[in-house]
Parts: C-alpha cells; structure tokens; sequence
DNA sequence: CTGCATAGTATGCTATGACATCTATTTGCC
DNA sequence: GGCAAATAGATGTCATAGCATACTATGCAG
C-alpha cells in the first residue's frame, strides 16, 4: 500500500496547490474560487432555488446560505422569495454579477492554458476512470452527473445559436 | 478545454469523498483528518520543531500552532521550549499519542483496503507523473521530497530492524 | 554594550466546510 | 379546519486554511 501512501500526498499538494492558483488569479476579481464556481453554476441553472444550486456544489451541505450571502451582499446575486412557496429562495445573476462571471471564465481559460502542455501529453481517461470508479458508490456521484447534464444542455444551447 | 473542466470537477468531488471517509474513519478515535497527518509525520519526525513540522505538511502556512494546541490539549504531544534557543519548540509525542497514532495508521490501511481492488486495476504511473509534472514549479515540491525522504528513512529504519 | 534586523511562534480575521439545531412554511391526513 | 410531518433556509459551533500582524528571543553591526 506504498503507492497509496504516495497517491494520497501528491493529490493532496495538487488540490492545494491548484486552489492556490485560482484564488490567486481571481484575487484581482475580489472573489475566491468557491465564490466562482457558484457563480459559473448560476449563470448556467438561474433562476434556481438555493437548494437546487447547492445541489449543483461539491460544497456545503446542499445549503449554501451563507456563501450566497457574500455574493448578495457584494451586488453579484439577486435574492427573492419564490411567488409560490415562501420558503423557497429563488437566485439570479445581477449584470454586475454576469459581468463578473464572464470574467472568471476568461481566468479559468488562461489557468487552463497554463497547463495546457502537461494536459495534452497525458492521456486522461484512465485518471477519469479511477476518479469515477472512486466517486460511483458516493454521494457527490449524482451532483457530478447533474453538472455534466448543465454542461451538455448549455453546449446544445450555444450550438443552437451558432447554427440558427 | 472540456476535459479540464471535467478533470477539475471529478478532482474536486474526490477530494471531498475521501476527506469524508477519511474523517468518518477517524471520528472514533476523536482526531480529524489534520491532525492524523500531523501525527503520522510526528511519529516519524520527531522531537522536531514547530517550523520544522510546518515544512512537513500540505498545510497551515508553515506555522501550525493551532493545529498542535489541540494535539498538546488533547495530551497526545508534548512541547517544550528548546533548551538552546527559547524561541523554538520541541515537539514529541506523548505515549497516549505514540498509541493513538498507531490506532491511526491501522485505520488508514482499512480505508486503503476498502480501495484496494480499484487501485490494483489502475496504473497509477501516468497519473503520479500528471500530480508530479504539475507540482513541479509549486512551493509544495519541496514538501514532497521531503516526505518522501522521511518515508525512506522510515524504510531503512524497519529493514535495519528485521534484519540484524 | 546598544540598537536593530531577523527567526520562531502566536494571534486575529475572513472564508470554507461539516454538522447540528432552530424557524418558518407548506403539505397531508384526519 | 386543524394539527403533525416534511421542506427550505438560517444560524451556531468547530476545525481548517490563507493571510497579515504582533510578540519575544537571538544575533549581528557598530
């Protein structure tokens, strides 16, 4: 089980190191990467109740009450209660929010640039494949599929509107 | 850049899980997963300083002061100042910690075991050589290498021991 | 020997993340 | 209609994690 051992520490310094780099490229933006994120997820399910977006998040308990009360608070994210059912919350993108997120996906794009020679001289599928193979009985399994759905319904969304 | 994105999501999703198991596992013996590592590397560091354990973990800014409080609170490490510089801290465990950090390292061979069927499946060079090209111009490298001297050392220890 | 830069820790602040508990609605069942 | 159960969020607590600042002991320049 050495190579566990070894599996376990690298992983864990990528995962800091690479939270390191976004919240680096975003400090300019004023936001951290779990910010971004919920805003990337935003712009793609708005309207959506806050339940629903947490969801979405490999985050915070399926409740992201407070996180999105920083981006509240910061002019980002519009919140109102739900016409039919005052308990629920229903969350958009401001413009300055949209704006915003534009902007973090430009950030992610260089980051991924960034490592672009590494990425393509790796053949990725078998990383995927123990990722999943690791994730299948978990309970983060079935947010990982409904963001793959968002992700696919918005490439057919823009492919629409390319191919009119 | 799709696959990224993809790599980025399952990446984090992996993350979480395993910080989950890894926790839940813990959580009869009342320690986090920190403060296992923190031990683990004691175990095999120490008497070491403050700093000098800092360097040791993917965490905490070099400085884990709070991190050991608990671990001294807890009466598992002992700290006293060094006798040469009254700045430093030496740090050692208590015989409850020796214990209990041997309590830890059964726990994390049954998580690893719980693995083992989709880690023998797996090649893990290309992914190790992804988590390694990626570190390499990270301040983590450095941690790394140090580790994994320190497991070696450990190593050479054992052997030295079963073969007199 | 004095003053000052530096090293080693400590502490404060903010954000996240996991968990538990509390509140306000709504729903369902009688 | 009325009350219990379930649902959607809010809030409190603790432990990380990163960053900045404060504090104390040491060492070095003069």
């Amino acid at each position: 089980m050495k190579d566990a051992e070894e599996l376990q520490l690298l992983f864990k310094a990528v995962h800091r190191e690479s939270e390191r780099r976004f919240s680096e490229a975003l400090a300019p933006l004023g936001i951290t990467p779990a910010q971004a994120e919920a805003l990337i997820v935003l712009q793609m399910a708005q309207p959506i109740s806050l339940g629903d977006l947490g969801d979405l998040l490999i985050a915070e308990g399926g409740h992201p009450s407070r996180l999105v009360d920083r981006l509240v608070r910061n002019g980002w994210v519009a919140r109102r209660v739900a016409e039919d059912d005052r308990r629920r919350l229903v969350l958009s993108l401001t413009p300055e929010g949209f704006e915003l997120t534009e902007r973090i996906r430009v950030t992610r794009e260089q980051l991924c640039e960034d490592k672009r020679s590494l990425l393509e001289q790796t053949d990725l599928s078998p990383i995927m494949a123990l990722f999943e193979g690791y994730l299948l009985d978990s309970p983060w399994w079935e947010t990982v599929e409904r963001r793959r759905a968002l992700g696919r319904e918005q490439s057919l969304l823009n492919k629409s509107l390319n191919e009119p």
